[in-house]
DNA sequence: CCGTACCATGCAAGCGCTTGCATAATACAC
DNA sequence: GTGTATTATGCAAGCGCTTGCATGGTACGG
């Protein structure tokens, strides 16, 4: 039996615990015990546990995470690298991404960290690697041959891509349906009788714009026809460059009648540049999307409302970070590669092809 | 003079010293000499600091960030404390923000934590602070009586508010001048003599919202007028309120001239709702917003495009970080207060008030 | 040549937690 | 009553770094 001085007992009310020492000291058991009793550990008594995690919550104790961390060898932390950009831009998307990771990450107990880049992301990575700070990593908008995929391999940093990348080397991803999302919007113009499409995509190093380029051609195909070879516009995914290639495109002799954006921002673009020519979306002129957009800039809210493909950002979010923590805690030994589906809504931006002009 | 096998040397080549024991043992130091050099203490001769240093470099070390932490008791992490769904609803200012905050924090060579919540933020606080994960906190949109304050100051956890509250005790926070701004907006109205104008503004249980209502009665004050008893609108910050509440004053017999909106979200439901009563921004209807949008959803983008108060969120973000992390590092012992500068911006969203309908 | 400085470096004790192994205590079988 | 399982708990060695203090070595003035 340890005698508890009567100060220890004042203590224990006055001031919460800080320390696993302390609290093992009032409980008059020994750190280990202490530990595995909040661990849960097989082998402590149930008695024993609740009493002493009563006591722990009593005290407001909880565990040093960074001598935790230093002690099992993981932080409990992963980290999102991103270009510090898409924070700048109002990049709707990776706001929703974050969103479904910061989600999953809390859901697991797990901690996130932001590690914005400027220039030098492979720095970045190998820092995040040598110094431990966190257990994996989640990158986004993969390169056609992504060197980062290699890179994470190498240094034996667990990491999930956004997205899916040519390499020949394994690496878990999560992804949209890009590849069909784009035929069916096509798929759907061409079905309304539009065949003069043009396509404003977005820039051609990234995998998925390269996809979605396939898809649109295989959608002709599909139906016996061929788009123009200046079907395809690689321009940035703003507002800006939607409106510019719209307005280009409509001033051309040979106009359009349909548009497709690779998102809400290009459709928003698109839609202004109408209006400027005096066209009417849906009447003398169809524009669909890919990316419905998140609440408050969604295409549900242009005028008129704007017919898309939507899928959810937020769950690619969440299943980012899930399969990380996977992979972190060998639940998943083996690459993961998730595709989400899509879902088409039809809104009033679409209307039947003019018989002829 | 100490041995190193040969082993050792070919170690070298091929694996990464992970380890400062394993540096120091190449380098034929001890830890301490390694730890002290790396981190250019004085008393270090710069002869061997060079060494070690391109020694360090070559074989990619870096400290384990883990290990550090526990030894000097920071952690070098900073959290931003946030209700999820400021990243589920488009929230461009929390996103400046972030991005302000994230700027600053690599700058400073901390980490930046995203802690979000659902619900119970205390607890979160709580947890961060006896879990010892960071060495301080953003906290943002304080309420009018911010029961975090008391919290994180007993807690001893050092923190920053975005925005202010009014309690009585010490903190530090970034905000901007709402007060003045809304001022300057109204009187800008006033002055193209508007008299009946309407305030939407944002929720009443924030601060900025009731200094914002002040500025605005101070206005007409400041010329002898008084505004109506119903002039300001309590509603969100969403651009469905913006139109709901816009509409809803629109076909009341006494409908306004003039709106004074929150945010831009809300202005862009304003014009929306001016839309389809068929009244035109700036000649049938005024509108002017505090708070500038971001690029890509920007008062400047509006059709017509709209005159506003303008404030960097971005350096609000960066100024929350850098005092945060002066205030943990002691530089900064007593509580800082930093108001940001706005800028109004005339674009065409303001006409004369008509002479009398 | 000695004493005092000062310089360059090392020793070792933490930081607070986890965990393999050991140990005391109890239960059970015979 | 003895031997073996089983249970409940403790010991102590890390995890990899920092840092106060100690130490051996060199410089320098007298």
């Amino acid at each position: 039996m340890i005698e508890v001085p009567a100060r220890e007992e004042s203590k224990r009310l006055h001031k919460n615990a800080a320390d696993l020492k302390t609290l093992a000291l009032e409980l008059g058991l020994s750190q280990s015990t202490v530990s595995r009793a909040l661990r849960a550990h097989p082998g402590i008594p149930a008695t024993t546990r609740q009493r002493v995690v009563a006591a722990a919550e009593a005290a407001g104790y909880r565990p040093n995470a960074r001598a935790r961390s230093l002690a099992i060898g993981r932080a409990e932390t992963i980290a999102l690298s991103f270009p510090l950009e898409r924070l700048q831009l109002p990049e709707t998307n990776f706001v929703d991404v974050l969103a479904g990771i910061s989600t999953a990450v809390t859901r697991r107990n797990y901690s996130l960290l932001l590690s914005p880049f400027q220039g030098d992301e492979a720095a970045v990575l190998r820092k995040l690697a040598s110094s431990k700070s966190v257990d994996g990593v989640i990158i986004t908008r993969p390169l056609v041959e992504d060197p980062r995929i290699g890179l994470l391999n190498q240094l034996r940093l667990p990491f999930v891509v956004h997205g899916r990348s040519e390499v020949k080397e394994a690496y878990s991803f999560v992804d949209t349906d890009n590849d069909n999302a784009f035929e069916r919007l096509t798929g759907l113009l061409l079905d309304y009788g539009h065949r003069h499409i043009v396509a404003i995509n977005g820039l051609a190093q990234f995998r998925y714009v390269a996809a979605r380029a396939a898809s649109f051609r295989r959608a002709f195909a599909a139906r016996g026809l061929t788009p123009l070879p200046d079907a395809i516009e690689f321009v940035s995914m703003t507002e800006a460059t939607g409106y510019e290639t719209a307005l280009r495109r409509l001033d051309d002799p040979q106009r359009p009648t349909a548009f497709i954006c690779g998102s809400v921002f290009q459709a928003r673009g698109v839609y202004r540049a109408l209006g400027e020519r005096g066209l009417k979306v849906g009447v003398d002129m169809s524009v669909v999307c890919h990316d419905d957009g998140v609440r408050g800039c969604s295409a549900a809210d242009f005028v008129p409302p704007l017919t898309a493909t939507a899928t959810s950002i937020r769950s690619a979010g969440e299943q980012l970070a899930l399969i990380l923590i996977d992979l972190i805690e060998q639940n998943a030994p083996e690459p993961v590669h998730e595709i989400l589906p899509f879902e088409l809504v039809l809104r009033d931006s679409v209307a039947l092809a003019q018989p002829q002009r």
